[in-house]
RNA sequence: GCGCCCGUAGCUCAGUCGGAUAGAGCAUCAGCCUUCUAAGCUGAGGGUCGCUGGUUCGAUUCCAGCCGGGCGCACCA
């Protein structure tokens, strides 16, 4: 587990008086349970609190005050480390740890910089993300963009702890919906070239199937007179196709997403690598064929049911395709698959995990990252969408009309699970309600501040050459604190694959930025002013005012970091 | 009917490998700009953590059963 600098000289020191208490036999304990550090709610209760004297208490067969005093004792450090220790009421242990631990913190993030709350725990781990992966039919919808934001989010987070991660979209550019994609296309050409036909059944409604018609019009018109119908039709799938996947990856391009790697279905039918990856199974007795269809044991594995792969009609089915897509994906090495879908597919979950294990590998090899849908609002009132007109708010129009960051930063603000409400009115206002202004002008804040200092003669600081130890001011100490935390938030998410902890940590950080820059001076007032008797007239010495600046360079530090991690720009000026 | 997700302040949501008096933002009300960006800050009110049991020294958190909302249960993708 790796922690803040601070978090973890502490957990060192518990561990060790836990280590001689059980060498001088005042414990007994084998396996010592996680030490995690908590901040606790109120300041009186200390930096951190501990509560392993009572996760302790029932193996140990004592009291849980007992045990705490046992590891205070024991505690080796405890003038260096410590202002105050305490023991509370049931068996919390509350540590307030000298400033000048604190202070270190400062200089740790400035000799890290950007690599400030990275850590090295999947090194070595190989994952893949699929996200996206939106049928090439049509443009993005909001849906697809906060699964956009929420994948590579995830890679982002993966790599931040070392993972050599992945992001890629899986192309679905084989089967019934190009067919129908074709069709379609080639219905509104034949009505622009004034036919009247019927609309194939289930085509695609949307407005900009006639638009990509009317663009493909000339080009196809130049070939209609040799080619067949159906001749035709394949060629309006294929350009159709095209475009779309064209349209795809610009609206994905503006909105700051890329996408290592394209995976195209068709490919797999192409190579035969999904007869492969059946035959596969047909070796491990794990198809069977029944009514004319061959059928896949899913429920060998904790699915509800066996699953077609091959209809009667002998047509691979879709999922045909995914298990050879993710078998394809277990052979190209990865440790870790990981999913991004939509809710709505939930169910598709255990067929997915089948078929790691029908693989040989444990159904955990594959997680899923759901993803719910957003409820579009202006002013409070739903947008409505209707996806049987085909008529839906793009992705496009959200981020033409907020902007790649608000939209993002809306997209990553709650779990993921859950229902998101998105303001579109909100998210463009420039205001403290709206929370991605919040937090990016903390940052351009801190940049001013280096503008104006500049301008006045006053250079920037480093932490190593100034003297920390006026930072004693709980404004100050609670900023470092929060600080500290952030190696350990970025594990976290990491791991549970939830960025919005992110979005939420850099809310709370911006909000304790803002009160300390309300309430403290950190540059003199210029030299033409009268000294103030406000605010500045807390002794804002040269030394006060140098360690207040290597705070801020800190704070922008991992404002920026956590940001970067969003995929979310932190600007200068605003 | 079966399965999955959700149910926390008026609204939108954090928090939950079990911990101390449950948090934030919005909204409401009352204040703060001759000062380093007011795209900011300070203060106030606001809660049976859906309900009922169980496990525990301790449950918003774990378990069971209900209630309410969403989604899924194809030889569609």
């Amino acid at each position: 587990m790796s922690q803040g600098l601070v978090q973890e000289r502490v957990t060192t020191a518990l561990l060790g008086a836990l280590n001689d208490a059980r060498e001088k036999g005042q414990l007994k304990t084998a396996a010592w349970p996680a030490l995690s550090l908590d901040a606790p709610k109120r300041p009186e209760w200390g930096d951190l609190a501990s509560t392993v004297a009572m996760s302790l208490a029932s193996s140990e067969h004592k009291a849980p005050h007992d045990i705490a005093k046992i590891i205070v004792e024991n505690l080796s450090q405890r003038e260096q480390l410590f202002d105050r220790v305490e023991i509370v009421r049931p068996g919390f242990l509350n540590l307030t740890v000298k400033p000048a631990l604190w202070q270190e913190v400062l200089r740790e993030i400035e000799s890290q910089g950007v690599r400030y709350g990275r850590t090295a725990i999947g090194t070595g781990q190989r994952v893949l993300i699929e996200y996206v992966s939106a049928n090439p039919t049509g443009p993005l919808h909001v849906g697809h963009g906060r699964g956009a934001a929420v994948g590579q989010a995830v890679v982002r987070l993966l790599d931040a702890v070392g993972y050599d991660a992945v992001g890629e979209y899986y192309v679905n550019d084989a089967g019934r919906q190009m067919k129908l994609l074709g069709a379609s296309v080639y219905a509104r050409y034949q009505e622009l070239s004034g036919r009247t036909v019927e609309f194939p059944e289930d085509g695609y409604h949307g407005s900009y199937i006639t638009t990509v018609a009317q663009q493909l019009k000339e080009e196809l018109d130049r070939v209609a007179s040799e080619l067949t119908p159906v001749e035709l039709e394949t060629r309006c799938r294929a350009l159709a196709y095209e475009r779309l996947l064209g349209l795809i990856r610009d609206d994905l391009q503006s909105f700051g997403i890329e996408i290592q790697s394209w995976f195209s279905e068709a490919s797999l039918l192409e190579t035969k690598a999904v007869e492969r990856a059946l035959d596969e199974l047909k070796t491990r007795d794990l198809l069977f064929q029944e009514d004319g269809a061959w059928w896949f044991r899913a429920s060998l594995y904790g699915d509800e049911k066996d699953r077609v792969v091959k209809k009667q009609d002998g047509e691979y089915t879709y999922l045909a395709s995914d298990i050879a897509y993710h078998y394809d994906k277990l052979g190209r090495g990865y440790d870790l698959l990981i999913d991004v879908f939509g809710a709505d597919h939930h169910g598709y979950i255990p067929r997915m995990q089948a078929v790691m294990q029908a693989y040989g590998h444990p159904k955990d090899r594959l997680q899923v990252v759901l993803v719910q849908l957003v409820k579009l609002l202006r002013d409070g009132v739903e947008v409505k969408m209707s996806k049987r007109t085909g008529e839906f708010i793009t992705m496009r129009e959200v981020i033409d009309e907020v902007g790649a960051d608000a939209a993002k930063f809306y997209f990553l603000m709650r779990d993921s699970r859950t229902h998101l409400e998105f303001d579109l009115e909100l998210a463009k206002q420039r205001s403290a309600d709206n929370p991605v202004y919040y937090v990016q002008y903390a940052h351009a804040r801190i940049c001013s501040l280096w503008r104006v200092a500049s301008a006045r003669g006053i250079a920037r600081p480093s932490a190593a050459g100034t003297d920390l130890t006026v930072l004693t001011d709980s404004d100050e100490l609670g900023l470092i604190k929060k600080l500290s935390s952030y190696p350990e938030l970025i594990q976290s998410s990491a791991l549970a694959f939830e960025p919005h902890r992110v979005t939420y940590y850099l809310q709370q950080l911006a909000a304790l930025l803002h009160t300390f820059y309300n309430k403290h001076r950190i540059l003199p007032p210029a030299t033409d002013q009268e000294p103030e008797e406000s605010i500045s007239a807390e002794g804002l010495t040269p030394e006060r005012t140098a360690a207040r600046l290597v705070l801020m360079g800190a704070v922008q530090q991992v404002l920026r970091n956590g940001l970067d991690v969003l995929a979310i720009s932190a600007p200068e000026h605003m």
